[in-house]
DNA sequence: TGGCTGTACTG
DNA sequence: CAGTACA
DNA sequence: GCCA
């Protein structure tokens, strides 16, 4: 799943007194997705990725914002980032993480990530976070009681509903689709929904929206230009999407 | 040194 | 209401 | 993690 509020930390990106004199952030939202450039850092990202994931699963939800932000900012990086000052003059990144991204440019690993990830108890950690609807702290609790693998939190754990959907539909969420498989659903939908109105508007939004090769859902935005003749449409659209 | 998104669901 | 997870 |  892509993040709600992904922001670009790009010292590029359109600023916020624009012409139109609206208090527009830099999201990456507000960008057309044709202005997807290339990520000129990605042996750089790629490294501090995992090392954020751990974080994540780690309840260090914090300092994984902290990569996040970073990362965020490598990647809508005009250059290639090849120097610790050009690093750490970059805005999200301080020295810390400028001392990272030198030690991959220089000598292409990152040590911190076998010290980090390695682990079993890591891995472990790992797997569970990837459940829909567990997170760092139900993950914790799972070793906490042992468990090691999904087997072991099918038999003995006890889910809320939707970590049980979670569970059951592991894989399934895990997987990603090529983002023309996306537009097919997204034009599913749209037909669907025209059926009833013809002037209903559908949009597919989400990591589809936003360039991406791959997406893991489809949202789709549905709106009418009164204003009103959407309401209850929901419910409608999938009792006809269920019944075909 | 403390803040860092907003929202819905669960118990 | 606090804790948790999600986008 | 970064930053004010």
């Amino acid at each position: 799943m892509e993040e709600a509020g992904e922001r670009s930390t790009s010292n590029q990106s359109t600023p916020t007194t624009s012409p139109t004199k609206l208090p527009r952030g830099n999201w990456v939202c507000a960008k057309p997705s044709t202005s997807q450039s290339v990520n000129l850092n990605e042996h750089i990202t790629e490294k501090l990725e995992v090392l954020m994931n751990a974080y994540k699963n780690t309840k260090d939800q914090w300092r994984a914002l902290g990569y996040r932000k970073a990362i965020g900012a490598l990647k809508s990086h005009p250059r290639a980032v090849t120097t610790w000052e050009e690093a750490s003059a970059i805005p999200g990144i301080g020295s810390r993480l400028a001392d990272k991204i030198a030690e991959i440019v220089q000598s292409g690993h990152l040590r911190k990530i076998d010290h980090v990830c390695q682990g079993e108890e890591a891995k472990i950690l790992d797997i569970f976070n990837n459940i829909w609807g567990v997170g760092p702290t139900v993950a914790q609790e799972f070793v906490q009681l042992g468990y090691k693998t999904l087997e072991d939190v099918r038999t003995k754990a006890k889910l809320n509903k939707q970590q049980q959907i979670g569970l059951s539909h592991y894989y399934d969420f895990l997987d990603r689709m090529p983002r023309d498989e996306a537009a097919e659903i997204g034009k599913l939908i749209e037909d669907a929904t025209k059926e009833f109105n013809p002037n209903f508007v559908c949009t597919t939004c989400g990591s589809f929206r936003r360039g991406k090769k791959t997406c893991g859902d489809v949202d789709v935005l549905i709106s009418h230009l009164d204003g009103h003749s959407h309401k209850g449409i929901l419910f409608k659209l999938l009792e006809k999407l269920h019944s075909t």
